[in-house]
RNA sequence: CGGGGCGUGGCGCAGUCUGGUAGCGCACCUGCUUUGGGAGCAGGGUGUCGGAGGUUCAAAUCCUCUCGCCCCGACCA
């Protein structure tokens, strides 16, 4: 490619809208443009790294046996009411009405869609396993997109559906996604990893995320730094605590309402009283389904909500508001009690073994000292409901863990029957009983992905591009254009890496040389040939490797061979 | 949805408090010089100041409404 015949709008300067490096980035280096919240276009340059890393995917989602098909974009929404998911999905789903009056969306996902057509298409187990996926544009109205490609509205997603007639075969194909996706992104250069993770709005069984590991993340994950375990913060088990072997030692004591005027609040309590956090418990009052449930947890601890919903299984979860707090507790928000509530009563493990503790009285400006379970109130069932903590340690093997942060680029799922049963996707086994599919479903966010590698790897003056996802291979910079000399040998150094293949930028612009320096480094193109009057005269060119910061001169002869070998060993070096 | 910030040429910004000819840098166009890390000089074009309404002799500036963008949060009592 000839800059000069290409299109890559370069910013010396950082846009104001960018907060986060990679999205700087890929606005300076002319690789997207903005058209409104979430909605990008993928510039010439983003676009080749877009389909760089789809070709990367389609490689190995074809070596791992899946199926390319394409599916539509707009989806009836019949099919999302047979799910439940019209209902559930929320404000995320775009939705509208056709000219006839009928309901329809944007797909953010394909599970309605595949399932329909596997439904029809698919009988006998003699069918199965079989995998298709689609790289496709999707679209969510997030609550709030940033970051660029980071969190779009609008964004390709490569999502797959496996389909196997048992348990063990859809085992089988989620360690295979699971194979396929290291795979993936490991040719893509990046440090990730796979972690254990909730299953949200998809559903399923369980699941895992694949975790590009930057400080810019959105997700906090945690990690064994003794054994393998590593989980999305909100996934991440705290074990139970060890029960004191003789009932606690300590003896209760008397139950004392205390005045605590104005005082609310977990360390307006806590230091009202001169007690620790741990000595008090939480009571959340929420609505699952409709149903009021309050849930107990100690003052320093925080309630996870993905655990309670999941352990409920309740399809929505909200914190109550102030009326319903009165409603049910009789008291303002703020002194919310166990003792002598009405509602469904579940706590966290870390309750159980604690004695004499402070919680809210149910009553305006009250608090209650020495409240004691099982003798001042009891507890319906004891779950794990809170947010690992750095004290805890791993759930797994009991190792100590690490806290960090990641942009998942990838998310497996192992959904079971879930919507194989709601959509009646049902086939005969060999004894000629129809039983429901087991289903998988595994996505890929593309551009995200490609934000991710930038994320991972820049500095000051740019993109430094890990060579499968890099627009172009190599840049050759002939410095003076006028010079015949440069202009022909540079013609002749990318007539020579094209024909063999290389994606090349030939720098033709009649620019100065600093800005053809500055636009290469901002753009990441890992291998740079530099070619001017000074070089050329001693029949040498310059070749520097964007990560690297010495150049080393070398032969013009040899100059080609040697170039297409420092991209095979860019790529080598990713196997 | 709540809070905060911002909308002035393609990009980055000043000007708004205190109303009075719309400015700066970069970019862009022309010419000359320059030519290995975002060149210099000279000349030039570029704006419905996000939009609507209002106040005023006069509005980028004051008032009202509205739209858009960015950031934080989204119930932790």
């Amino acid at each position: 490619m000839r800059y000069s015949k290409y299109f890559i709008p370069t910013y010396k300067e950082i846009p104001a809208e960018a907060e986060v490096t990679s999205h700087q980035l890929m606005l300076r280096a002319g690789l997207i443009r903005k058209l409104t919240s979430g909605i990008y276009t993928y510039l010439p340059a983003g676009l080749r790294c877009i389909k760089k890393v789809e070709n990367i995917i389609r490689d190995e989602m074809n070596r791992a046996g899946a199926i390319e098909l394409l599916m539509p974009a707009f989806q009836p929404a019949e099919l999302w009411q047979e799910s439940g998911r019209w209902d559930y999905y929320g404000r995320e789903l775009l939705r509208f009405k056709d000219r006839h009056n009928r309901d329809a969306c944007i797909g953010p996902t394909h599970e309605e869609i595949i399932t329909d057509l596997v439904r029809k298409e698919i009988q006998s187990y003699k069918q199965m396993p079989v995998n298709f996926y689609q790289i496709q544009t999707k679209f969510r109205d997030e609550i709030r997109p940033r970051f660029g490609l980071m969190r779009g509205r609008e964004f390709i997603m490569k999502d797959a559906y496996s389909f196997d007639v048992d348990d063990e075969g859809a085992n089988r194909s989620y360690e295979i996604m699971h194979e396929a996706y290291s795979n993936i992104f490991g040719r893509c250069g990046l440090k990730f990893r796979a972690v254990e993770a909730d299953t949200g709005a998809i559903g399923g069984s369980y699941s895992h995320e694949f975790m590009v590991l930057a400080d810019t993340g959105e997700d906090q994950i945690i990690s064994c730094t003794n054994c393998d375990y590593a989980a999305n913060l909100e996934k991440a088990e705290v074990k139970p605590p060890e029960l004191p072997s003789e009932n606690g030692g300590q003896p209760m004591l008397t139950l004392e309402p205390v005045d605590t005027p104005h005082i609310k609040s977990v360390e307006e309590v806590t230091s009202f009283l001169g007690i620790s956090p741990d000595r008090l418990i939480k009571t959340l009052i929420f609505v699952a389904d409709k149903t009021v449930v309050a849930a107990l947890v100690r003052g320093d601890h925080e309630l996870n909500e993905a655990k309670l919903t999941a352990f409920l299984g309740a399809q929505s979860l909200e914190l109550a508001d102030a009326q319903l707090v009165e409603e049910t507790t009789g008291a303002p928000i703020g002194f919310a009690g166990p003792a002598g509530l009405k509602v469904k009563l579940v706590a966290d493990h870390a309750i159980k073994k604690m004695k004499n503790f402070v919680t809210g009285g149910n009553k305006k400006d009250v608090h209650l000292k020495n409240v004691n379970l099982d003798r001042d109130f009891e507890v319906d069932l004891f779950a794990d409901l809170r947010i690992i903590t750095p004290q805890d340690s791993c759930p797994k093997c009991g190792g100590e863990i690490q806290f960090g942060r990641g942009i998942e680029v990838g998310h497996i799922f192992k959904l079971g029957t879930k919507y194989s049963h709601a959509l009646k996707a049902l086939f005969l086994d060999e004894q000629g009983k129809e039983i429901p599919i087991i289903m998988g479903c595994y996505g890929i966010g593309v551009g995200r992905t490609v934000a991710a590698a930038i994320e991972q790897n820049h500095d000051k003056d740019g993109i430094i591009f890990p060579i499968p996802v890099a627009p172009f291979e190599v840049t050759v910079l002939p410095l003076q254009l006028h010079e015949t000399a440069v202009k022909e040998t540079a013609e002749k150094i990318y007539k020579e890496l094209s024909d063999n293949d290389i994606d090349v930028l030939l720098d033709d612009r009649d620019e100065r040389a600093g800005v053809k320096f500055n636009d290469a480094d901002l753009l990441g193109i890992p291998v740079r040939v530099t070619v001017g009057v000074k070089g050329v005269k001693n029949g040498l060119v310059e070749i520097k490797m964007r990560g690297e910061s010495a150049s080393n001169s070398v032969p013009l002869q040899e100059a080609s061979a040697i170039i297409r070998e420092k991209v095979k060993s860019l790529y080598d070096s990713l196997k």
